[in-house]
DNA sequence: GATGAATGAGCGTTCATTCAT
DNA sequence: AATGAATGAACGCTCATTCAT
């Protein structure tokens, strides 16, 4: 599948941008660098001016292709979410049975990254900044703006998709969205509780207790 | 219950003030300021020369409080678990049954707030500012630092009370503090949803279907 | 008159430009592009980017026709003064009266502009971008150098055109230059003060007071 | 008059600073390094950061007394025309003719400025800056908004005192205000022209012939 | 000849913080 | 203890300009 997403290109909204960033190859170094250096510094010391000094570019040239920091942060979300549909799109394909499914769903949507594909962008790392700072894209006094141009829809579309498959197993559960959202939103902050602040968890070394719980909990919720 | 709490002072972990801002005028404005100016404005805009301004004092007097923005949004936490630590007390106290307690703790856990205390600290307010700023209190680099020096207790004895009451009722229950802090993260996330990004959840307005959905999974999942 | 002009070219100082900006018609766009934007955000705000924007072309093109913003408001000086000079001659010609002919001369200089030919000149907002603008050109630093390159010609050889007819009219007066520069700069300041600072005037709507007054001033200053 | 003038404070409008800059040692070098640095490298090329430089200050501290340095050219004009209109008092003080009242104040208004006080604003070169850079103040799309704040009146104070003493010696006269604001702009232009596009005027060196030409005109003009 | 891309430099502004009173 | 004044440092942004095509 890795090497097929290699040679497939993730959409992002083009709200997110100025001038794609997939279009050249400063663009390119833009998208790479902001990665490494939001994982280094997070996101609250991420400035255009070190990030430019990062990649041996300059401020100026970056805004050509992002507005402020808070677009590249929701460009990376955009594509991340992208990124998800498209493992869950192939992840749950020919399965048949709608439980086995959804399990699998959970299980893409709540099991860490640890690979990365060859190109510009480090999805491990890419990972590890969705959960530290990805919830800073949306929570903002911009969020409802930035959501009426369609920037959340790539992690929206990933929800309603589970969702679906949550009616198949049981049509009358009433609150597919919110188990699904719960369940997402919950994984990513067991993975930084577990680093952070391990006595709000129950995170073992060694066994993946995250998804386990996830799953365990996917299951009986939709009883 | 609010009549006695107008008489008890919530203790709140010392690191996060220089000088007790209870024990003047000044420094409950400084409170009182802050929850009005996160509310209004937001974590990322919210600055001391705008709180100065708004309390009427100077950058330089807040300075005597707080060492920066950060320790006022940890001491607001602080404070609104503290805070939540009473009402969960006082809520569960005297009841017998374990999954009827239970319940109890949960739906104290995920319910909104619309009751305000005559002190100077707006709870409905707070109520907000903790839905939407107050993980940037730890998605921070500085949390390993903050977390060293106690300052999230309080909120991790409101997940170990309620994460006792789970194993009272059952035991061998392996994942009750992933449960709780997944339930308490959830519902927060979910009332923020349905301000700002409605598809994410399912919430219906006139019922509160946001407690009702955890009540159902907090048991169905420690089964 | 009018119609002759559209066929007549006025000439413009080459050192204003670096590429003759009516030998093309990306020149001439940059042109009537200026006067527009000049009228509608003023000299300060005024910059190539914007420029550029406004008619659709790069910065970098507009590098090739002009040195900086300055240069194009010294072109258009220049040229409007040609034009000035041109409007003058026809207006004056065939008056055998030479105080006939210096009021006519002065009316001229002193009267707006309500008309505009078809050319990609607009005469009338280029008229307000003068009365506003005018003489940010000359106050500036570098007025000695531009001025050593000649760019001022077309504005003193209009004053040295009517001083030479007032010196017909009264051979002895001595500040001829002095009166004329001071009737058409006074003239343009009137009309500005007539928009923005009315109590530094006396226009009263409907009637032109501004060429009255200056016409009566230029009689009795050379008695 | 200078020895008084000295130790009366000229006021100046406070819409032009935020914190008036006569009230600390350090406004009062701002004001003075202002004038200087204006004199040295015009308006154009004037920033806080290079004035900030120049009196050993910094951007931040200048900005506690100045919006921006069109307020501090504002400011300046206020100043200088209040200035202006004390020593038009003074000047004209005790002179019953009303003719020979209207030519002191003529010759006040247009003669040049050469001597200083002991105070840190150095009248010279303030006069060579108002020459120079005021007209900049009201040549701005700002104008409207900053007279609405009247920042201009001291300016239009001195033209209608002067206008008043016109209409004692001539009743009739329609156009006072315009006359008056004539003369003081012609004068200033004159002055500047003379310096640097000297075929725009007849000024004739040792002798001050801008003083005998405005008076001689503002004479004749009323008749 | 005209344009798209990139950049160096600097501006205007605010922030966090310190000092003196 | 509280405040007013001052400042160092950095941020966000735009401008003028150059280069390659």
């Amino acid at each position: 599948m890795d090497r097929l997403l290699s040679t497939v290109k993730i959409q992002v909204n083009p709200n997110t941008y100025l001038k794609d960033p997939d279009s050249s190859e400063l663009g390119r170094k833009i998208i790479s660098g902001s990665i490494e250096l939001l994982h280094e510094i997070g996101f609250e010391h991420f400035t255009f001016k070190k990030l430019a000094k990062a990649i041996s570019s300059t401020e100026a040239s970056i805004y050509r292709y992002f507005e402020n920091k808070y677009k590249i942060l929701l460009f990376l979300n955009s594509w991340y979410w992208g990124w998800m549909e498209y493992r869950l799109v192939f992840g749950t394909a020919n399965i048949a049975d709608p439980l086995e499914r959804y399990m699998k769903a959970v299980k893409i949507l709540t099991e860490g990254v640890n690979h990365t594909s060859s190109s510009h962008i480090n999805e491990e790392k890419l990972y590890d900044v969705i959960i530290s700072e990805a919830s800073k894209a949306y929570l903002t006094r911009e969020v409802d703006t930035e959501n009426s141009k369609g920037v959340f829809l790539k992690y929206k579309r990933v929800v309603e998709r589970v969702s679906e498959m949550i009616l198949v197993v049981n049509p009358k559960f009433k609150y597919s969205h919110m188990l699904v959202s719960t369940i997402i939103e919950g994984a990513y902050n067991q993975r930084y509780f577990s680093l952070h602040l391990p006595r709000l968890t129950d995170v073992v070394e060694g066994e993946d207790s995250i998804v386990e719980f996830f799953q365990q909990m996917a299951v009986k919720a939709i009883k």
